[in-house]
DNA sequence: TTGTAGGCGTTATCAC
DNA sequence: GTGATAACGCCTACAA
């Protein structure tokens, strides 16, 4: 069913059904009633590919995120729930596009096919050849994260170095000491992930900041490598009374940890984080952390590549965002151990 | 750049450019260097809109997924990563499409305007008008789940009435006599979807079979829901000492109220369910569950898949999989309490 | 082994 | 207010 049929059909031109459809041109209200009524007859739609070749756009953005191999955690599923669902409240379609490895052909595709009009960019390291592919490919992107140096691009990302620092700080106003920052997992820091490098900037900072004494320690993306870590952490650091933390998945394992230990949280041991709202609220404690609003920030991402895709020669946009810490009960003040 | 382009860089026509890329003619080993260099130099990749539009194919597919809003669970993130898994790994791309309103526009255009070659399909409800439209529509398609009537289409489904009846024998070898199910979420179940009802369904006939007492419940899908919606359960039943559950979001927040009232799991209440097997591992305790095989769900509905779109006339295949229970220890012989 | 030409379904330019 | 026609970029008979 192509829009020849229609025009048959309904005894016009095939342009007159065109512009009937997309209103480009006045068409007389007679006509344009005989065209849909064929149209719905024959259930016609335009075909995508043609329309997209004729007008050099597909309507479509691509999504490329982390290898599906590698699970999501509750933050970035929450960045696909959003672009996806802003994206579709824009009336454009979602390419998913798993990638980070080398090979990989499928980011190729996305990138240099003209399958998409632009492309939402998900955990971007400091140091990342997707970047560099599609500045050189001139393709419009947004990233949600950012590269070491982030100036040419556009992108939505989280204050993690602030976030943490203002957790540290928190934790100095209630006397702890000794506090460790728990990280993600070592091999996508040693990548050059940046949340985890300014997360752990951040750290250190604010340890100096307030004469502290501060470990940092790498941790598997679940419950039963935070449970192995945080065991191991508390024998090799029995000082330590707090922890900062941007790994979300590991929390549930580190409260367990901590029980098995005999600490209570907060009484004796306090934690606060970042993660994703949802997720804090759903461990047990709720977790006191600072809230990713990963819904605004997808709806952000969508709303400034649609508009790079409008006009590619407007400036660069940046949002760094750094949402308030919520008090949910998981940090109170220091309370010497022995 | 296009074909055209190359070819007169190259000094040949387009079409020994075009068949220098598709291999579907024999062309001389010099000029396909010569091609080669060029289109290295230039960096030229073939529109997809333009294949596409000759080739009537898309090289895409597309996956309806339930719309964003609504949280997906574990199992329903490991069925996404392992369809776009699949799909990649046979070069093809994934059209996300988050749908299940009425006022759809997402789903339209993924049915209707030739954007996709054939389309997977979650979350499908014992009647579900996305089907009919499908079916109506001639779109290859495959489900991950089942209508009420399913001969006539092709999906890979979990058995959840012979999981849930399992766990019911299971529970009742233990010596259990009066078990609950908690269900998902009471909108999904009302709206027919179809784990729901098939876990009732096996719930009850195992009942029966045992002549045991069973009461069944729905629940939201988050650990808070789960922990009320046992509080309310232990309260109005006091004589149960088991639950069978398709509901994994839940069942952290079970075992906090089983904990709030003095209950220790194995030792005075059993658990076991059906989940996805990361779930089920991670929880704490590992919970008792049939563990769904997602990444092979997926991948086998993209087979299935791609099969069809080859040849649209094939019978219909059915995949209805029943892993065994895995033994983790929420499970254990009924003691009676008083 | 290579070139020429037509058509996939749309939109847009020009003419009436 | 409407119709014919030329692109968009690719693939593939058909010719040479």
């Amino acid at each position: 069913m192509n829009i020849g049929e229609i025009a048959k059909r309904a005894g016009v031109s095939r342009s007159t059904v065109s512009y009937a459809l997309t209103g480009r041109r006045p068409v007389s209200e007679a006509t344009k009633r005989r065209i849909q009524t064929v149209i719905d007859e024959l259930g016609y739609r335009p075909n995508a590919a043609a329309r997209a070749l004729k007008e050099g756009r597909t309507r479509t953005i691509g999504l490329v995120i982390p290898p599906a191999g590698q699970r999501l955690t509750d933050m970035q599923l929450g960045f696909v729930a959003s672009v996806v669902d802003a994206a579709a409240r824009a009336d454009l379609d979602v390419l998913l596009s798993p990638s980070g490895g080398e090979h990989d052909r499928s980011f190729e595709r996305v990138v240099t096919g003209k399958r998409v009009d632009g492309v939402v960019l998900m955990e971007i390291r400091l140091e990342d050849d997707r970047v560099s592919r599609l500045l050189e490919s001139g393709l419009p992107f947004v990233g949600i994260g950012r590269t070491r140096h982030p100036e040419d691009m556009s992108w939505v990302d989280i204050d993690y170095e602030t976030l943490i620092g203002r957790c540290v700080h928190h934790l100095a106003d209630l006397g702890h000491r000794h506090l460790a920052l728990v990280n993600r997992n070592a091999e996508l820091v040693a990548a050059g992930y940046g949340p985890g490098h300014r997360a752990q900037a951040g750290f250190d900072r604010a340890i100096a900041e307030r004469g502290l004494r501060g470990v940092h320690v790498c941790c598997a993306d679940d419950a039963q490598a935070g449970q192995t870590c945080l065991r191991q952490l508390l024998a090799d650091h029995p000082e330590l009374t707090a922890i900062a933390t941007i790994n979300e998945a590991a929390v549930s394992g580190m409260y367990r940890a901590l029980a098995e230990a005999g600490l209570a949280v907060p009484r004796d041991f306090s934690i606060a984080g970042v993660a994703a709202q949802h997720w804090a609220e759903n461990l047990q404690p709720p977790l006191t952390a600072a809230d990713v609003p990963a819904d605004e920030m997808g709806a952000r991402a969508v709303e400034l590549l649609i508009r790079r895709i409008a006009d590619p020669a407007i400036p660069h946009r940046h949002l760094l965002i750094a949402p308030p810490i919520s008090l949910r009960g998981t940090t109170g003040p220091v309370r010497s151990r022995d």
